[in-house]
DNA sequence: TGAATATATGAACAATTATTCATATATTCA
DNA sequence: TGAATATATGAATAATTGTTCATATATTCA
């Protein structure tokens, strides 16, 4: 035979699938979602962000303790601009960087408690 | 002159450096922080596990429920199974999958927070 | 105004990763 | 045992994404 259709009229627990649709979010929501831990989902990104944590700081000295070019973290900054992670004031030529707010933090050590629980 | 060793001299501000640079996590941590993340920001992988937050469910309904296929499903539950966010149990022909734990869910709603508050 | 400095950014390249396709394994049941 | 079913998986492909390189913009200060 050919194929099936993937489960077309293979249900296998119809009850399950009845509770769970109606309880799920929109599938619209969930990949907003996806894309929100995507910003967390990089090493720099990450870096910086714990950094931040713990100063306001600008481009140049992002790159120097992260020993990286000004180009990545610039990159890096913007992506975290536009997800509104970060913002940011320009005092003459430096632009000073600063978490967005305090949710922030708040994500970024459940995850560091998720990681050292599990060790 | 020849484009500078990226801050080497230019260190804006030494002591926040310093300072901030005594309190961030290793590089190794912060790397497996990104890695964690990494799981959470997948489309296909919130989807399960926001349909397992509310039941636990197979591969086909799972399959069923998000229009992928078996396969693409399968896939992602074994990333999901490796980075232990969920657990899984064999019935038969049938397996089972469910979260590891409640952390998981804690970290998702965490997300959805933070998505639905910037609204 | 012009040199120096801080940051930003487009394009190219390299690396990573999600899905598909084909196929394999495991289990049930006639 | 053999057909049907549920799941798993390797390899290939397609898409996404991070960094580098070159260059542009903005600001200060001599």
């Amino acid at each position: 035979m050919k194929e099936e259709l993937e489960c077309e009229q293979t249900i296998i627990h119809e009850d399950v699938i009845k509770k769970v649709s109606k309880k799920i979010k929109d599938e619209d929501e969930l990949v907003d979602l996806a894309e929100f831990f995507k910003i967390f989902a990089d090493s720099t990104r990450i870096r910086i962000i714990n950094a931040l944590i713990h100063s306001d700081m600008c481009v140049c000295d992002i790159a120097y303790l992260l020993n990286m070019t000004h180009s990545a973290i610039s990159h890096q900054l913007k992506i975290l601009k536009q997800a509104k992670i970060v913002k940011y004031e320009k005092i003459g030529k430096v632009v000073y960087y600063s978490l967005d707010d305090d949710h922030i933090e708040r994500i970024f050590h459940m995850g560091v408690n998720h990681i050292e629980e599990r060790k």
